[in-house]
DNA sequence: TTAAGAATCGAACGAACGTTCGGTAACCTT
DNA sequence: AAGGTTACCGAACGTTCGTTCGATTCTTAA
């Protein structure tokens, strides 16, 4: 009998009753028991087809075929397709705010947390694009209580990006809309999974570098725009 | 018997062998046969099944629902739901191309194109969120020869909006890598999908302008940036 | 050495999938 | 009014889907 979770299926929120008690969070103790290392493994090869075919279109036999595990035995890990989604995308997301944390401690300077942010973004990006592109694609695959578990992770992800700009407008008395600005920026970022070839284009360090520039240049100077585009016309 | 077609099926590209000879190109002749005016409407039901549950996710039950139309009656305005995928992308992405075409007559000041090509872009894009969605969701759902029909047109938009900033680059002097901001601004601009609320954000026009800001901002001015960050550390 | 539990498996379940087929109804031309 | 084409439908086909079950092997601590 696997997965003696008591009642993780009914509580709506809590899928953490699992197994052998460490379930993943690398926190605390560095437990990490033997079912805990396989199941890494198998969030890892899962990413990579639901990277290739999307959610939907990866069946369980794929991920089977993948990790070299007979369907029924992946049942032993997860509860379902839709929990091995989740786990994989919860992973991921506090991974990456857990490694931005660390890193933020390095500097006080508002313009250099926004590069730090950028960095670090790209980089666990580009080292781990299938798990990213996982959480980036699959944004609103999930539903009900793991759904919104991980879009409140998403908006704790959002609101580090928006304090570190409203730091940096504050400190050096800009004007400009937080909200697109954070947005515009998780586009630059995010969207590269679209297009990012490691054969053409930069590493994930000069990457964030130029990326950075483009986007502070544009937070960071005066608006001398040219306003509107007239309506003329013949 | 459905869709008289010849060989399209082996041909390989030619996906234009279709029933009534206009097949919704909105080209030459406004021809616009009863057929055509039923497909757009089912394309157009289509892209919001699309957008909702995915392309894999939606199943041509749900279409048929959608439509008010028996799951086989569908059959007889495409030949298979990889196709009526294919037929949304490729209305979707030459509209906005012919739009954008027509509207790029209006300046010949470089700033002021690149302003149009946004706008023009987020114009269309919140007009037609289902549509978009699919668009930039699905673009590597489509294989083979359909597929790479649409890869062309999506590297003929990207070409364009290449050749405007090189315009730019060129007339201001300026030095930054054409990709990159290319890849950049279509972040931005795509991304929007995934936030963008019409009740709480700015309208298209509004958008356009700001994220026209934002980016023309950063391209424009001069590289004064902040040099590496520094691996200082205790 | 043994017994309990964890890990894995083959085989099967019912449901849902995309597609097809033969037929009927609606429409248009003559 | 007839006849041919277009539009549409109910019912089914074969396949694949996620998941479950009972049984077997492996691991580990006493």
């Amino acid at each position: 009998m696997a997965l003696q979770n008591t009642e993780t299926r009914l509580s709506g929120y809590a899928f953490d009753g699992r197994k052998g008690r460490t379930a993943l969070s690398s926190g605390e103790e560095g437990v990490d028991s033997r079912f805990d290392r396989r199941l890494a493994k198998l969030l890892h090869h899962a990413a990579q087809i639901f990277c290739e075919k999307g959610y939907e279109g990866a069946s369980m036999r794929d991920l089977s075929r993948a990790a070299g595990m007979s369907l029924a035995g992946l049942y032993h890990y997860f509860e379902s397709k839709e929990d091995l989604l989740y786990l994989i995308q919860k992973h991921t997301f506090r991974t990456i705010i857990e490694r931005l944390q660390e890193r933020l401690k390095e500097s006080k300077d508002a313009e250099e947390r926004v590069r730090i942010f950028i960095e670090n973004h790209l980089e666990y990006f580009l080292a781990n694009k299938e798990a990213m592109k996982v959480l980036t694609h699959e944004d609103e695959t999930l539903k009900n209580g793991r759904g919104s578990e991980i879009r409140a992770i998403k908006r704790e992800y959002y609101k580090i990006c928006l304090d570190l700009l409203e730091e940096l407008r504050r400190e050096k008395g800009l004007q400009f809309s937080g909200r697109l600005a954070v947005l515009g920026l998780f586009g630059m970022i995010n969207w590269i999974y679209t297009w990012h070839n490691p054969r053409v284009d930069l590493d994930a360090g000069a990457m964030a570098e130029e990326m950075s520039n483009l986007f502070l240049r544009g937070v960071l100077n005066p608006g001398k725009t040219k306003r509107k585009i007239a309506k003329t016309n013949a």
